[in-house]
DNA sequence: TTGCTGTCATAATTTTTAATTATGAATAAT
DNA sequence: ATTATTCATAATTAAAAATTATGACAGCAA
């Protein structure tokens, strides 16, 4: 009964239109009884005549000519969806959803973001901020296509691609400029600022310090990276920053800038997104474009 | 490459809803695997995946959310075209496009057009005016759906149905109206007004009188009944009218009425329609209520 | 009338498409 | 490691749609 097809649809527009079966067959590359049989078909599943039929005429009927236009709207939408797929399966992203650690996106956002938007000029991008844990649900969930994080991530459900590393550096008060470098271990004696629980960065720092994670560290921490650096200014205490945070972050408070002796600290970034997501090669492109945005 | 079908598309729409395989065939009523194998044909025909397939998910990639909004578009369009042929298979006319000569549709289509809508609330009714020959040829050429003239036509092609027989009476002059009905054949010395050249009337008003069609009659034509009326009226002459007729044009000019001794001069007037029309039902439903009109 | 022609419908058959059932591979959960 | 879930693949059957051949019917010309 409710058994329509495209076909149908087809024939019965080219019958409409050349108002004679044999020659609606042939623009339909098919033999004459193949296309009489269908137009019967559909005509028998609607109830109705589409064509009134004389011996010396093929002419739609009323109902047919109202069929008509119905039936030209649906195959005029079906040859538009068809043109949007042959343009769309250029392997193109049409929207990614992005999301980014509260440490990096400051940073490299504006560095990246115009260089994606050129490269894709009909991108829809969405940015999300927000700590690794809650992005890596997201990401699984479906809420994101992607995220730049720290790695590892540790999940197996995800592919990774590492974009940069980077080191830590100590920042402390502009009077210490001269001061020589303590060793990692003493930094917490010195009041070391970080960045609340949930941030990788703060593990990473925990680490490197040698500090456990579970210990109470009351009024020393800050919820970003600019603000603990403008504790340091103020001569509470010292922190660690990403290098690519120095530029931005020294420039608005009374404080220097040291670099560990080596091995220094470091931190690697990575894109990462679902191993099931089709568009991995077009991800992958994005993350070169993010990498090369990030060295310049 | 290019051969979708709304087959795809229901399908498509269920996965798209259930996120699942199992539970979208269960919906569509088919196999698991008919289902798979009709996805990835359709993935494979448009060039890029549409859902991203994971152990634990089925969900749409960027690109399958782009067309499901578009392949929704299509299946609502087929959807409401059913619907619409659900209502339209009642038989019911959609468009009438019918003719009808000018000796008749003044006095009858004022008479039926009310009923005729009342009847059918949506019809899109059109009724165009003019002489026979020209009636039928439009028919035949499939410009009308049906026509009220005199019967019979004699064209193989057209199924008639009779609707009413109505006598033509004489007009004369109001002084006249005493006078003795004079014999049919004398009507030509008094100056029988006639239509013009076309209209049927003329014709079946000459045959009454036993004139010959081909006799020059100059002077004594008229466009419409009303004219002829009037010039009677003025005493230019006399005419015949049909019945039908007499309420409205008398109304206006000073004449007389005198209908002839049995057997009366009569005229059969019905509803024309091509055969191969196959709304003949709906056409004759239509009759019934032109017929039930002019009889009131 | 009597073929002849153009045109659509129908029938028998083959080809193509889409379904089924059975089974395999991958992976998350136990 | 084992099991359960879930999707893909393969082999087969069923259904749909094509083909070719032929029939029916009306218009037209001899």
């Amino acid at each position: 009964m409710n058994n329509l097809t495209l076909r149908q649809l087809t024939y019965f527009e080219a019958l409409a239109h050349e108002g004679h079966f044999g020659r609606a067959a042939e623009r339909c590359a098919i033999s004459q009884p193949a296309l009489s049989v269908q137009i019967k078909d559909l005509e028998e599943s609607l109830g109705f005549a589409l064509f009134e039929r004389g011996p010396r005429h093929v002419r739609l009927t009323a109902l047919g000519e109202a069929f008509a236009r119905r039936a030209g709207d649906i195959l005029r939408a079906v040859a538009d969806m068809n043109d949007w797929a042959e343009t769309a399966k250029g392997g193109r992203i049409e929207r990614l959803r992005l999301g980014v650690i509260p440490t990096i996106a400051p940073y490299l956002l504006p560095r990246f973001i115009s260089n994606v938007t050129q490269a894709y000029p009909t991108i829809d991008l969405h940015v999300r901020e927000t700590v690794t844990p809650r992005l890596i649900t997201e990401l699984l969930d479906g809420r994101l296509d992607a995220a730049i994080v720290a790695l590892p991530t540790d999940e197996p459900a995800l592919a990774e691609m590492s974009l940069f590393t980077e080191e830590m550096v100590l920042v402390r008060p502009e009077k210490d400029s001269g001061a020589p470098l303590v060793p990692p271990n003493a930094l917490d004696e010195m009041r070391l600022l970080l960045l609340e629980e949930g941030h990788c960065f703060r593990d990473q720092a925990l680490s490197f310090c040698n500090i456990s994670p579970a210990r109470p560290r009351d009024g020393l921490d800050g919820s970003s990276l600019s603000t603990l650096v403008q504790m340091v200014g103020a001569g509470i205490g010292v922190t660690l920053i990403p290098d690519m945070a120095v530029d931005v972050e020294t420039r608005s408070a009374p404080v220097c800038i040291t670099r560990f002796d080596t091995p220094p600290p470091t931190r690697t970034v990575g894109l990462v997104w679902r191993k099931s997501n089709p568009m991995t090669d077009a991800l992958r492109e994005i993350g070169h474009i993010v990498r090369g945005a990030a060295q310049a």
